[in-house]
Parts: structure tokens; C-alpha cells; sequence
DNA sequence: CCTACCGATCGGTAGG
DNA sequence: CCTACCGATCGGTAGG
């Protein structure tokens, strides 16, 4: 009946899936998407590398299934949270309250995937790095989305432009992320709140 | 007479070290300092991998002194050109423009090498990940000395935080490299020197 | 600076 | 899901 997996169900195999995305996800935030191999991956889950190999085809699906997951992640713990806050300031405000506290404890152990990966695979081509940009780009959507809602509802001031604050926010997260993961700096969350609120106000 | 090189000079051998040295640059700010293989530096120079890794030893050391090849190509580029303006605001200014411009145009084809080194090596230990972080605190340590100075001599008010200061630069530099290799948005630019203006005044 | 080689590991496949 | 295997490449060494 079952060909790949005669032993197994099709919701332990799916379980298995998982198991082995977490676990890539976290060597990924530490040692980078290709640092990522197949046969530690297999080592450290005491499983062959064709049993690994067998949920993906080939590596670069298993990174692709490895930034959607972080993307969930992020969603979970960041997107998530923020989202009983209204639409404009005060989601925005909440979402970039929602992303240092992130940063700063629920981030995997070697600090934001999505920015170890965009560092990573800005210089190549090919379906990872597109996945990665566009995580990005529909991340910084969101934000541009409630600028200009608060704009509109007269919660910043008229003249704002949106494209400039969102590469601010963004300036501030990516300081954040490499005060604690370079510099080890544990004042870094302290200087990014401060930052925000000169940005968009109290959080 | 020559051991290691029968029919190269010592000068000739510290010119194949530079040429080793420089398309490492440009492979590592692409692809990373652990992408860059021994095996296909030798293949793009057209030697031996024996041939590379009699200059270096080791590629840890080689990966050493990369750092240091870029250190230096950073302080030509960048605290070099800002050398003429007087200490304070305006070298503040000047060193703040220089490295937009390197950014812009003056960088290694993959960006800034230190915004690429730091995110690789974050998340691990020992020699390299030390001298990148070693290289990117002088560099702050620079900046807040012209932050404090400029304090002092009035330029800047006086409450100004200059550790907070200096963050907040970073995180500048940090979002334009962001933009420009990954999301490729040549807006980036526009966006960083009107930040600067703000936190620093006009260039 | 080279050739020739080492053991280890890479991503991936065949076959069950 | 496994074992057994493939060719390619890794960092590095011996010897000249």
C-alpha cells in the first residue's frame, strides 16, 4: 500500500517532515541555508540521508521548505500578536513592538532566519533567494500598509513618507539583530525601542 | 635558494598572495567566506590548489586574511576620504557620506563584505568570527568618537546618547546595503542620506 | 610554484 | 524508511 514508507503512516511521515524542518531551521539561523547538509541533518536525527533526502527530492526543496517555515514562525510570533491592535498606528506600533520582542527571545538560537538568509542569498539567483525577497517584500507591505493607513487617519503626519519610514524600521530591526547576534550587546533592544519611538511614538 | 618558489621573486610571490587575496574579496562578498573553496580560487586563477594554500596555510587563515584585505579596502575607501574633515560633526558627516558612497558604488559586486562577514559569522566561534567583530567595533568606536567630540564642541546637543547615536547610523548603513543587494531598489540610496540628514543634519 | 595523492563529506540515486 | 553506492569536491599533505 504504502511504497515510501511501509512502516509508517502517512501522519507520522508528515511528522517527520516537521521534525526535520525545525531542526534545519535552527541550523540554518546559525550556519546558513547552504552550511545546511543533509548528512548532519540525518546525523543529528539518527535517520539515513535518503530517508531525509525522501520528504524533500533534492536539498534546494528542503531549503524552500525550510523558509516557509520560518515565514510561519515569523507569522505566528510576530504578525500574529499584533493582530487585535486596529489597523494603522497603533498595529504598526504593536507589529514593531511584536518584532524586537522576537528579535530579542523567541528568534531560533542564532538570531532572525529571514535576515541571516537575505544576507546569505543576496548575491546569487535562483528560486531560494526569490523566496527569501519576497518574504521580505510582503513583510514590508504590511508595515507601508498601516504607515499609509495612519497617515490617512491623521495618526502621522501628512507629509510621511511611507517608503522612507518602513526602510527606518527596517534599519532598526537589522541594527537590532546585529547588536545581539555580533556585538552580543544586550543594550541593543534598549537602543531599538528608543529608535522606534522617535519613529512612530510610544509602543 | 628559494624553497617555496624556485622561479618566482619574493615580490612576484606577494603579488600572486594580493591577487589570491583580492578575488577572495569579491567570491566572499558574493558567496560567503565559508563558499569560498580553495579548489575553485585555484580554477578561477588558473593554479593549483597547493599553489593557493602554500600562501595561507590553512583556509582559516586564508579566511583571515581576506578579513584584513577588506578591513583595508574599507578604510581607503570610506575613513580615508573623510580624512579632511575636522574632527566632530563634520568628519561625522564626511565618514557617514563616504560610506554611502561605498555602498552605492565602491563595494565588492555581493555588497558591503563586513555586512555579509558579520551575518555568516554571528552565530559561530573562533578567529574569524572575532576579527569580524573586532573590525566592526573599531569602526563604532571611530563613530562614537566623533559623536562625543562632537557633543562637546557643541554640534551636537547635549543629552545626545552617543552609543544610541551610533546605533541608529548602523542601522542606516545596515538597511541600504538591505535594499540595494536584495531588493534591489536603487531608492535605497535616497532614503539612507535623507536618515543621515536627520539624525546627523546635511552631508 | 607543481603533481599526485589522502580521508572525509557533499548531494543524490538504485533498489528494496 | 533503510543500505549501499555513485562521481564530485572538500581541506589538506608529501615530495619535489
Amino acid at each position: 500500500m504504502d511504497v515510501m514508507s511501509p512502516r509508517k503512516s502517512v501522519a507520522e511521515a508528515r511528522l517527520t517532515r516537521q521534525r526535520i524542518v525545525d531542526r534545519s531551521v535552527e541550523i540554518a539561523s546559525l550556519e546558513g541555508l547552504e552550511g545546511l547538509t543533509i548528512g548532519r541533518l540525518a546525523g543529528e536525527l539518527g535517520m539515513s540521508k535518503a530517508g531525509v533526502l525522501g520528504h524533500f527530492g533534492t536539498k534546494e526543496h528542503l531549503q524552500l521548505a525550510v523558509v516557509d517555515a520560518a515565514a510561519e514562525a515569523f507569522a505566528e510570533q510576530v504578525v500574529e500578536r499584533a493582530r487585535t491592535a486596529p489597523p494603522g498606528l497603533l498595529r504598526l506600533r504593536a507589529l514593531c513592538e511584536a518584532w524586537v520582542a522576537y528579535l530579542e527571545t523567541g528568534a531560533p538560537p542564532g538570531g532572525c532566519f529571514f535576515t541571516a538568509a537575505a544576507s546569505e542569498f543576496d548575491g546569487r539567483s535562483g528560486p531560494v533567494r526569490d523566496a527569501v525577497a519576497g518574504m521580505a517584500s510582503l513583510w514590508q507591505r504590511d508595515l507601508r500598509i498601516h504607515v499609509r493607513r495612519a497617515v490617512a487617519q491623521g495618526e502621522l503626519a501628512d507629509g510621511t513618507d511611507a517608503d522612507q519610514l518602513v526602510f527606518d524600521l527596517v534599519g532598526v530591526m537589522l541594527a537590532l539583530n546585529h547588536g545581539l547576534q555580533l556585538q552580543r550587546d544586550r543594550r541593543a533592544p534598549m537602543w531599538a525601542r528608543h529608535s522606534l519611538r522617535r519613529l512612530i511614538g510610544p509602543a
